[in-house]
Order: structure tokens, then C-alpha cells, then sequence
DNA sequence: CTGAAAGCGCTTACAG
DNA sequence: CTGAAAGCGCTTACAG
């Protein structure tokens, strides 16, 4: 079923039947209302590469989770979904899977489809391949959103979060307690959220004085695996730290695996503080202290912020929004007096 | 960039670089190159919108889940995203939230994007209009694969699981223990899991001649908060459970999330057995006997029957796979001597 | 092996 | 208010 069968059946041009469609132009009343009822009955469902090809854009937009297996990425991609059902977009998901092939592939894949503008994770803020797609897509008119992670060198719109601040925050609370031997687990260098937690945490353990030995700083590389081994390798130290600070879900849930296996309890053996908080676990009486941030309303904004961009291509102005974090103390920061 | 821009420029015609492009038909070795050349200069990239449009077809595959922050979801669409990804196949993703008008809004969208083949889990599977427009899309070639729940009066192809055997497992392993007082939370009757599970509980009851009153019947809808709220009844029952059977990943948070309250320990004040494995709570020494199943493959078996569907539309018989359940006895079916 | 031309299903100036 | 026609960027018989 075509427009042309339909304006046949309707006894109209396809000019008016698109007119009727998109409530544009002039339709008297009249023949709007035959148009529409010709629709109905042959339920009708017009061709969206058509018009796209038509008009030269679509609805489409791209978004570039690193795992959406992971909850920070397949909350994300539900506030996401959320705000582009709301304004007519659809999305089209792209796993990149940590991969920087995959990534630039899809990126490719992307432009193809005329993706109206993409949301993205990148995997890496220096990878000079990915800077330079998304360089050129921003040039031909591609608005690009970066969602928590960041490329360097580019002035793209972008939803981060107080990662400084929020790591800055958490790392006080454990000294708060009276911890001395505090060790990171830590993230990627070459991305921002990895670097900017540990500019937080060393701050606030220098600002107090505290000596950080290079075998309290492992690279949990934000996955559950490399972050197990990193806790496993700090508890097995023959001095091992007395608090510990993740950053993010994954390395807690590495960390937090480690420790159960060794028999310790979070607020009494070992004291742990995640950045980004755990809530599943919340519930079931797993009460993890964490720097929080809502993953939802990260997707809401990445998505309010493209939209925008897309409505008004022109602004200058780059727009980086930081959400606040919240430090959620439910007692993992503590510690038995005597295993301090 | 366009291809007849390409052809100029590589002084050749746009159907020589269409054929280059797909590979197709002839062209010499040193005209191939000469083009080939040109598109890597260009960094060209075709307009899929204009190709689907000329060859009536696309490489878009719609992807419908209730509800992608649910890891069963989440870990499905990667399994999708990764098969459809080998086949070249771009995955939209729709978010329909449990709600049946964005059903089926979502589906006239996938129908005017074009899409090659839809999976879905459909929230209900007797929804009049629902089955209505599935069965519309099947007719006019579209394949739809149903993912873990099913349609009534379709016969569509499909991935489930062996819901009625492994629940009649798990109630039989509660059985083992002693267990006489066993409840169950259970899911919508208008889905074919939540049919089946509640089947297999009541058969294994029925084969032992366990007497199960109806106030221990009570319905989760799969979901965390009603199932709490399940839990919390069941547990302020004048006779309590000594045992709850919970049949799916959400119901059991809900269950344990009030247990947890109530400071109950699984596997030793009551005993639970859960439908889907909690796994990320196994490695964090929370060890829930569950009837088990592999979200990921369920996702990747989706998308190949949807891919052989593609290749062999006119294929007559229905495939509807059943992936094996595999019951995992970690301790929290037991409950002490004392207790029951 | 290559090109001219028609066609995919829409939209949109342009003319009336 | 309405229609004829050109055009979006591809693909693909058809002819050579």
C-alpha cells in the first residue's frame, strides 16, 4: 500500500494524501476527512525511507552504550527511550561491547542510516579515530551527545556527572571514620569518570595528610573481573588497606565479591565505599555506601540535550551539564573499632 | 556526498559504483579500484534510506522488550545485538514499558520503518488488537520471532523455555526438604510463563499430595513491588509458608527484599526457590536456588530463527524452540530442622 | 564490462 | 484548495 493507492482510492492527487499526512499545506475539510477515512480502512502506514529519502532526514537516532548488560547503560538507554518516544524519535541501539572496531563501525552504520544525531559512550577520550568521526559528523551536521564519558579535544555537548567532587566526597567520609590505609580501585586513565575519580579521591587524601603507597592504587579497569583480582592482590598485602574505594558498579561488585569469599563484612572487617550505588542490593540488606547518581535521568538529559541541539543546530554554545552525585552513607564506610 | 557524485569524480556511471558498492555484477578490476579509490578519498558513506527504498527492503530489525532495565531483558538484547550485528543487521529497540497502547504504536512504527523482522515479548498474549497486528505483519512477510512469551491463536515462531519443567523441578526439590507448607508467588495468568510455571508448581504438589490453600497462592504480576507485597502477606499468614516458590528474576528480589526485612535468612528460617537465577547476588555469598537459564542465549537463538526466517520467508513450518531450564540447588531450598 | 533510464514511495515548490 | 512534476539517492533490468 502506497500513497498513490491511496490518493487513487480517495479520488485525490498523492500530493494531497502526503498534505493530509503530515497536516501541512491546505486540505479543505472536506476531502481531509475522505483522505483520512481511506487511511483507516486500508490502514495504511506510510513508508519512512521514503519520506526520509524525501525529505532528508529521519527519525532515528543512534545510541552507543559500551554494555548494555551493564545497569548504568541499560538505565541510561530507558531514560533515553523514554525522552525520544515523547518526541517522535526512534532508537536504534548499538552494543560497542568495549570495542573500538565495533565502534567506529557502527559509527559508519550510523551515517548511513541518516541518523538524525547520536548519543554516545565512547570507550576511549583519546582514540584519535573516534575524534575524528565524530568530529566530522558534528561538522556535516550530526549532533553528537556525549553520555558520562568524553572525548578529548572536541567541544561537544555532553551529561556528565561531579565525578571530583563525588570521589572527593567519599574518599573524606572514610577518613571521617579514621582510616589511614585507604586504597583505590580504580579506572581508566583514558577516560574522563576515571581520571577525574581519582584527581577527588588523592585530593582529599592529601589535603589530610595521608600517605596513598603505590600498592594501595590498583586498575580495576571498571569490570568485575580486573577488579576482583585488584582486591584480591590489596587484601592479600601484607599491610592491607583498612578501607576501600571503587569506582564504579563493577568494581564494587568484583570487590564486594572478593571480600565475601574472604569471609569479611563490608562496615565491620573492611570498610568500602562504590562509586555509584548499588540499590539492588540495597533491599536485600547489602547496604553499600556509595556516591549515587541517577542513570535514568543521565538518558533523560542526553536525550533533552540532542533534541535541542537538533531543534536549534546553530547555537554556538557547547552545553555540558553535570549532574549532581549524592553520598548515600548506609554503613559500609564504617569499621569495627579494633580492625582499625 | 551521493554516489553520482562519486561516479563524476571516478568519471565513471553511478550504476558502476552501485556495482562496486554491492559487489554485483561486473566490473573491471581496474575501474573497481579507480572507484574504490574515490569512496575511500570521500570517506563516502551510501544513503541506506535511498538504497532500502530502491531494493524495498532494509537491514532494520525491531527489537520489542516490556522493560530493558530487567537484567532478563537486558542480557536478551545483547545476545540479540550481537547475532544481529554478524548478519549485518541493525537492531531498533523499543522500550514498551508493560504498556499495551505503546505496543502497539511501536509496532505501526516498525512497520513504517520498514523493519526486515520483529522479536518480541509481547506483554500480553491475549490481546485482541495485539495479535491482530502481529498476525498482519506475518501475512504481509514480516517475520515475527516471540521472545519467552507467547501469543495466543498465532502460530509464530518463538524461543522459551521449559517453564512447567522446571518449576515442577523446583517444587519437587522443595518437596525433598520436607517442605508441606509450600507458596507460591506467581505471574499473569495471560502469559504463557506465568501459566506454565504456576502448572508445573501445582503438578508437583498434586503428584506428592500436598494440600496448597488458596491464600498461598498470590500474585507477584513479575513484578518487585507486587511481589513484596506478596511476600508480606504470606509471611503474616496465621500458618506461614515454610517454603515460597518465586517464578521469575523480579519476584524473587520482591520476595527476598521482604525476607530480608523481616531479617529471615533463606536456606535456613524459610527455604526459596526462585524462577531465573539472581547471579550477580551468587558471587556476593546471597545463594538462591533458582530454576536457571541463559538470558544471553535466549536472545541469540531469537535472532537466528528471526534470520532464517529472513532467508526462507516462505519456510511453512513454525520453529518454536524450548531452551532447557537447569535447576541450581545453592542452598536456600533447605531450612533448618527446626524451622519446619 | 558499462551506461542510460526507469523506478522505489514519498515531499514540495510551482502553477493554477 | 489541488495536482503535475521534479527530485531525494539509490538499484537494476535492458541494451549495447
Amino acid at each position: 500500500m502506497t500513497i498513490s493507492e491511496i490518493a487513487r482510492k480517495a479520488g485525490v492527487s498523492s500530493a494531497t494524501v502526503s498534505r493530509v499526512l503530515n497536516e501541512s499545506g491546505y486540505v479543505s475539510e472536506s476531502t481531509r476527512k475522505k483522505v483520512l477515512e481511506v487511511i483507516e480502512d486500508n490502514e495504511f502506514v506510510p513508508n519512512e525511507m521514503a519520506r526520509g529519502l524525501s525529505k532528508k532526514d529521519s527519525n532515528n537516532i543512534a545510541v552507543f552504550v559500551a554494555d548494555i548488560e551493564n545497569t548504568f547503560f541499560s538505565r541510561a538507554v530507558r531514560g533515553i527511550t523514554d525522552v525520544a518516544d515523547s518526541y517522535g524519535y526512534n532508537v536504534v541501539l548499538f552494543n560497542t561491547d568495549e570495542n573500538v572496531e565495533k565502534e567506529q563501525r557502527y559509527l559508519q552504520t550510523a551515517i548511513g542510516l541518516q541518523c538524525r544525531g547520536i548519543i554516545i559512550a565512547p570507550i576511549a577520550e583519546d582514540n584519535a579515530e573516534t575524534q575524528k568521526r565524530l568530529d566530522r559528523m558534528k561538522n556535516q551536521g550530526v549532533p553528537v551527545v556525549l553520555l558520562d564519558r568524553d572525548i578529548r579535544g572536541l567541544s561537544l555537548d555532553g551529561i556528565f556527572s561531579e565525578d571530583v567532587q563525588g570521589a572527593y566526597e567519599a574518599a573524606n567520609a572514610l577518613i571521617a571514620q579514621g582510616h589511614r590505609r585507604i586504597a583505590i580501585i580504580k579506572g581508566p586513565d583514558n577516560t574522563r569518570p576515571g581520571r577525574e575519580r581519582m584527581e577527588g579521591f588523592l585530593r582529599a587524601l592529601d589535603e589530610h595528610g595521608i600517605p596513598l603507597p603505590p600498592e594501595y592504587i590498583r586498575d580495576g579497569k571498571f569490570r568485575l573481573d580486573a577488579s576482583y583480582d585488584s582486591a584480591r592482590a590489596l587484601l592479600e598485602l601484607p599491610q592491607p588497606p583498612t578501607a576501600i574505594f571503587t569506582v564504579n558498579n563493577l568494581s564494587s561488585y568484583g570487590c564486594m565479591k572478593c571480600l565475601a569469599e574472604k569471609d569479611l563484612v563490608i562496615g565491620r572487617d573492611v570498610s568500602l565505599i562504590g562509586f555509584d550505588a548499588l540499590d539492588e542490593l540495597d533491599d536485600l540488606g547489602i547496604r553499600l555506601s556509595a556516591v549515587s547518581r541517577s542513570f535514568t535521568e543521565m538518558g533523560r538529559r542526553a536525550m533533552q540535550l540532542l533534541e535541542q541541539r537538533i531543534r536549534h543546530p546553530s547555537l554556538a554554545r557547547v552545553r555540558r551539564l553535570r549532574v549532581p552525585t549524592r553520598l548515600l552513607l548506609r554503613g559500609s564506610e564504617k569499621i569495627a573499632a579494633d580492625a582499625l
